[in-house]
Formats: C-alpha cells, structure tokens, sequence
RNA sequence: GCUGCUGUAGCUCAGUGGUAGAGCGCGUCCUUGGUAAGGACGAGGUCAAGGGUUCAAAUCCCUUCAGCAGCUCCA
C-alpha cells in the first residue's frame, strides 16, 4: 500500500502500483468521470501514471485553468493527426498550447493549407473523436523513437528532420523520450493528455499563418494552424461569440461607420482625425487638462524637432535610432533649379521628437531650482512621432505619430512615495471616468544591469511597494523587469469584453537628471540632482481612444458623444420648428445635428439609432402646437413628449 | 522587417483572358410622412502603381506601395 496526500491535508491509502485515476476512482466515481489530468507534486501529469509513496495529488477537473491546456493540447494531436491523414507528405514539428487555443507548425514540402481545407480537416477531427481512442504514453529510447517517426518519413526519403532535431536537443539534455499515441497516430511528446480522443468534440480551426522553423527567418518556412478547444460547447459557442463581438467592435470598423478617422496611402500608420473623432479626441484631451490644472501641475508645449545632439545625451540616439524620424535637408543647385541634391551634410541635424522627455529636462534645468519648488510637475499633451515596423502598424492601436498625456515630476528621493499615490487617485479617477474600472497594477523591480546607488533604488522599490499598500492596490510584482534606470509601475486595465490593455504607467528615472545635469539648491544650500518621474495615464490618446471605441461599441456616454443629439423633422413642413430646437440646444452647449433629408422618419430614426446618436429629437405637428419635443433614445426608449428646459434637466452628465 | 492572404465606385463586395457589375451611400424627382429601410430615375471606375507575357490583361507573371492575419519587435 502507499499513502497520498490530498490537497485538504488529508491522506489515502492505496494498492502499490495505483494510479490518480485509480485515486479518483476511490474518492468518488463522479470525480473519475470529470478527471482530465493530475498535478502530482507540482507538476501536470496523465491521470494513468503511476503513482509512488508519498506524493501530494491534486485531481484536475474541467474547472482547473490546467486542464483547459491539457485539453488543448490533446486537441493539437487531434488536429495534426487528421492533417496527416489528408496532407501524408506534411511533417509535424511543434504544436504547443496559447493563450486562447493552440496551433501546430506544419512543414509542407509542396502545396499548402488555406482555411478551405478547414471543414476537410474539422471533419477528419470528428471522425477520430468519435472513434475514441485513448491517448497512451510510452517512453522510448532514441531506436525506437526512429522506428515510430517511420510515417513521418519524408517524400525524399529523409527522416521527419524537425522531430529528430528534438530528439536529438532532449537527449542531450539528458532527458527521457515520451510519446504519446491515439489510434494509428503517434508523437513526441511530454504529455500530458487527456484519457482519449472522445474528449475533444468542442473544437474549432480558427486561423492559418506563416511560420519559420525555430521561429528563424533562414530556416524552412512552417505553415501554422490554429485552433482552440473547451470542455462544453457552451464555452466554445461563448469562444465563437466573443470573437464576433469583437469584430463588430473593431475600431477600424467602427470609425469608418460612424465617421471618426481614415487612413491614407501617403501617410501610413498616421491617422486623419474627422470631425467626429476630432471632437472626441479633443473631448479627451481637454478632460486630461483640466484634471492636470486641478492637481497641481504646470502645463508646458515643447518642440517637434530637436537637434540630434539633444538626441546622443539622453540616449535615445543609441537605444532607439530605428524607431526615429530624422529631418533630411534638400539644396536647389543655384544654377539649375530643376537639381536637386538629397545628399546634404546639415549642420545641425535634427531629428523628430519620439520622447518627450528630454524637453520636461530642458525647461527643468531653464534656471537654477531651489528645493522649495518640488516637487515640480511638468504636463504636456505631447505629440511624439516613432517609427514601426510595416507588419505592426494598427488602426488607433500603433500609429506612427501619437499624443502622449505625458507629464514628468521633479522630486525628492523623499518625495516620491507621496508622488506616487497622488498619481494612484489620479489614474484611479481618470479610468474611472470612462467607466473602466477593472484594473491591474504591475510592480517591476531592479534589473540585473542597472545604474544608481543601491541606497536609492531601495527607497525608490519600498516607497512604490508603501505607495501601492497605501492605497490597498493588489498588484503583481515582476522582479527584475524594471528599466535599467528605475523600477516602474504598469496599469493594465480590461474592457467590456475582458481584453487587457496596458494604458498607464510610472517609471522611475534616477539617469536622466544626471545626463542633462539637472539640479536643485538644497535646505543645504548645496546642488543636488532630482528624480524624475515619467507618467502617462491614457498612455497615447489616440489608443486610448481605440480602446474606448470597442469599450463603448461606438455608443459613448453623453459627455463624450461627437453628437449628443440629432433633430428630426416629421416632415419639412417642420424644418423652421426643428431649426428653432437645434439653435437653443446648440446654445444651451450640446453638440447638436439636424436631419434635413427628404426621408420618412423611420428612416430617420434609424440613422440617428446606427450613428449611436443619444437622443433624437422628433419634432413634428403635436410639438409645434405644445411647444414640446419628442425624444426617443438610441436604445430605442421613447422618453415622450416634453419641453426643451424638461430636456435638458433630465439628461444625465452631459459634460465634464 | 518576415510569411501568407488581399487591393475593382465614397463603403461592402461579385467578376479570374474577349464591351466593368450589385447592394448601400450620393444627386434629382415623386411622395409630406409619427419612432429601425416608401418609390422612380441618374451620376459615379486609369480595376492600387509601374513593368512584362498575349492579337487581346481588372483577370496570367514580376516589382513596388498599402491593408489584413500571424510572427518578430515595442530598453
């Protein structure tokens, strides 16, 4: 007999040679039923491994965040096997678990998949769940791991190279070889899985990609298929739901529908605001301004272009040269105006700002500080330009030019555990005025290579982590992430639809002071040189926006909404009426519009409902004898007949 | 930057060697209407750009540019 513990401290009995399905067995058969995996003593391991005296089990159902990869994982096997019965010349070589589902890299000598071979390949996959089969571990030595790569053999004639590529790495590490099997199928693997195939019915292929072998661009080109997998078909049918409800938000989508920005050829990755979105932008920005005014900080604008020189003191010119615009002088040859020469040496080269940074450390160190003005908060709305890569430029989310809501404090090493929870009621506020309030904080410490005493960044880490406390924030602490001059805090906040997104973040700076040698005059009378503290809320305005835009679904709240409501006459007949309501909103401060299309007012009402137009306002013969508006909401509630005054009273925060 | 896919009217897309299409939107007219699509007519295109193959190219090939997905990147 062996003893096991349990996770509720208590212990089993059972026969030498038991397994944890055995343990299930003996616990309850309804465990045994929903058993997919075990953690033994830590680790995930198949439900029919042996288990020994002593070791701690833990049973692993369909609630446990492990068995959904266990799962998926399973399914990866159960995918590539169908694709090798279709495609015999494919060679697998990795197929691991992501965040939402898995994939498998494929080598394909010829031909390929597409997703029209998905319903081929989706229908191979129920075949095999449905024949059930268990999935077997077996260990092997490399011989036999020859002998079970035989199918894998390639059309020339050569081995599965990828495979004995893996095999070759594991042994040299001196680890054992596992496989697992299903049916005819068999791969190298380190498991675990679940029972068998019957397990894997709520599937779905979702996308291909491209792919290289060790993520190496000189190496064969992969084809990688995904897929995802879950236990109900409820969570997969949620899954499936999910991803259209984020395409229907997509903001690209939706800013072309409700008219908020568009992109242009001559100018990649840098959006044109339209109006609407030009008032939401600006809505944004001057909601960022006024709380910068109310919490004591000074507004500063500050140049596009600086001189590269500006560029090698701070170190951006040797950190982040690719990611910069440079300015590129051009001369007309005095002679022949139509020559014109590229290849000017300048100067004074100038590069476009992609920081905003080094220019808060110009007007610091403008003239002499005296210790009674720290700590200095400087604000600027700062418009930065960076260049990225073609393949990574998306709609609002990464543009080549954006504004940060950039501000950076001059302070005290003493000053800073104060600094950091004003900006914790700060950022808390501002979230929460876009009605964000999932929030996640993370603490990044000391990396190994760093600059700065250790005295300072002890009291730097400890007022982050008091600050954090202070203010009763869970965060997640990543030691060793932070940047090489200063820890730093990230706020991770989640939308509507549970997508995380990093917006804000403080670092700490104990190097830039010291390469632009700012200094203050201390109650010593002696120099000293300041911290600096970089912080962004939104982050870029432009991707808060983005982020907002899906938050929202395009329907924001009154005091954003580019139009907060939209006149609609019954007919012409009332066009003077409808004119009349539109000047004295407008006049009362709401951004108003008005319908003069020869339309029906259904149709009207329909526009107005699509546009996510808040309130539109129908006017017709019954309010123009009462003197009275008709209003009906977006959703679709008709509020009824009632006056202009009555209308405004009753509108919920409509600016702030 | 890499790989794959895509680029046709303002938008969404069909057309895949032989005279450029639809729906929506836009304009004009009819209609003067009561809370999510009334009707008729009309305008609108160097088929991303450049080169090649062909009697003939939106269609096939090459190059470039841009977009999309994924990868990589984002101290």
């Amino acid at each position: 007999m062996i003893s096991i513990q349990l996770p509720d401290g208590s212990a089993q009995e059972l026969p030498d040679g038991s397994s944890s399905a055995d343990l299930a067995a003996k616990i309850s058969s309804r465990l045994l039923k929903e058993a997919v995996a075990a953690e033994v003593n830590g680790k995930v391991v198949d439900l029919a491994l042996p288990l020994t005296a002593g070791d701690s089990v833990r049973i692993l159902t369909k609630k446990d965040r492990e068995a959904l990869e266990v799962l998926r994982h399973s399914c990866a096997h159960l995918m590539a096997d169908a694709i090798l019965r279709i495609f015999p010349q494919a060679q697998l070589t990795i197929g691991p678990v992501v965040d939402d589902g898995f994939y498998y890299d494929i080598y394909l000598p010829e031909g390929k998949i597409t997703p029209e071979d998905f319903p081929k390949i989706e229908a191979e996959m129920a075949k095999i769940v449905k024949e059930n089969h268990p999935f077997r571990r077996c260990a092997a030595t490399v011989d036999e791991a020859n002998e079970h790569f035989a199918r894998y053999r390639a059309i020339d004639g050569g081995h599965n190279k990828f495979k004995m590529e893996l095999i070759s790495e594991i042994t040299k590490r001196g680890e054992g070889l596992t496989f697992y099997k299903h049916g005819e199928f068999i791969d190298l693997c380190r498991g675990p899985h679940v029972p068998s195939t019957g397990w894997l019915k709520n599937h779905k292929l979702t996308k291909i990609a491209g792919s290289y072998w060790r993520a190496d661009a000189a190496r064969e080109q992969l084809i990688r298929v995904y897929g995802t997998a879950f236990f109900s078909k409820e969570d997969l049918d949620d899954y499936i739901k999910f991803l259209e409800e984020a395409k229907k938000r997509d903001h690209r989508v939706l800013g072309e529908q409700l008219e908020l920005f568009m992109m242009e050829d001559v100018a990649p990755g840098f959006p044109f605001f339209l109006p609407k979105g030009a008032i939401l932008w600006n809505t944004l920005a001057d909601y960022m301004k006024g709380l910068v005014r109310r919490t004591g900080y000074v507004e500063v604008k500050t140049p596009l272009v600086l001189s590269e020189q500006l560029w090698h003191t701070s170190g951006h010119y040797d950190n982040y040269l690719e990611n910069m615009f440079f300015t590129k002088l051009k001369l007309r040859d005095p002679k022949d105006a139509s020559k014109i020469f590229d290849n000017v040496v300048e100067e004074r080269p100038m590069a476009v700002k992609p920081m905003n940074c080094p220019g808060h450390a110009l007007i610091f160190k403008h003239r002499l500080r005296s210790h009674r003005e720290l700590p200095l908060r400087i604000a600027e709305l700062g418009l930065v330009h960076r260049r990225e890569l073609s393949g990574v430029r998306h709609g609002l989310f990464r543009v080549q030019a954006f504004t940060q809501d950039d501000a950076h404090l001059f302070c005290t090493p003493d000053q800073i555990e104060e600094e950091i929870m004003r900006l914790m009621d700060f950022f808390k506020e501002v979230y929460t005025a876009f009605g964000l309030d999932d929030v996640r904080v993370e603490l990044s410490t000391r990396p190994a290579k760093s600059i700065g005493s250790d005295q300072v960044w002890h009291l730097a880490e400890t007022s982050l982590q008091r600050a954090l406390e202070a203010r009763n924030l869970p965060y997640q602490l990543n030691p060793g992430d932070g940047a090489f001059y200063g820890p730093k805090i990230d706020f991770h906040i989640r939308d509507c639809l549970k997508r995380s997104w990093q917006c804000g973040t403080i670092q700490l700076d104990f190097s830039m002071p010291e390469r632009f040698g700012c200094h203050y005059v201390g109650t010593d009378g002696a120099k000293h040189t300041p911290v600096m503290i970089h912080r962004a809320c939104f982050g870029s305005v432009e991707r808060f926006l983005g982020i907002l835009i899906e938050h929202y679904a395009g329907a924001f709240p009154l005091w954003m909404s580019p139009i907060q409501a939209i006149v609609i006459p019954v007919s012409d007949k009332f066009l003077t009426y409808a004119d009349d309501v539109y000047s004295k909103l407008s006049a009362a401060g709401l951004r108003m519009e008005i319908n003069r299309k020869d339309d029906r007012l259904g149709y009207k009402i329909r526009e107005a409902s699509l546009q996510k137009v808040p309130y539109a306002i129908v006017v017709g013969e019954k309010e123009v004898e009462s003197s009275t508006i008709n209003v009906r909401t977006r959703e679709g509630v008709e509020l009824g007949a009632m006056t202009l005054e009555a209308f405004v009273a009753q509108l919920p925060e409509w600016r702030k």
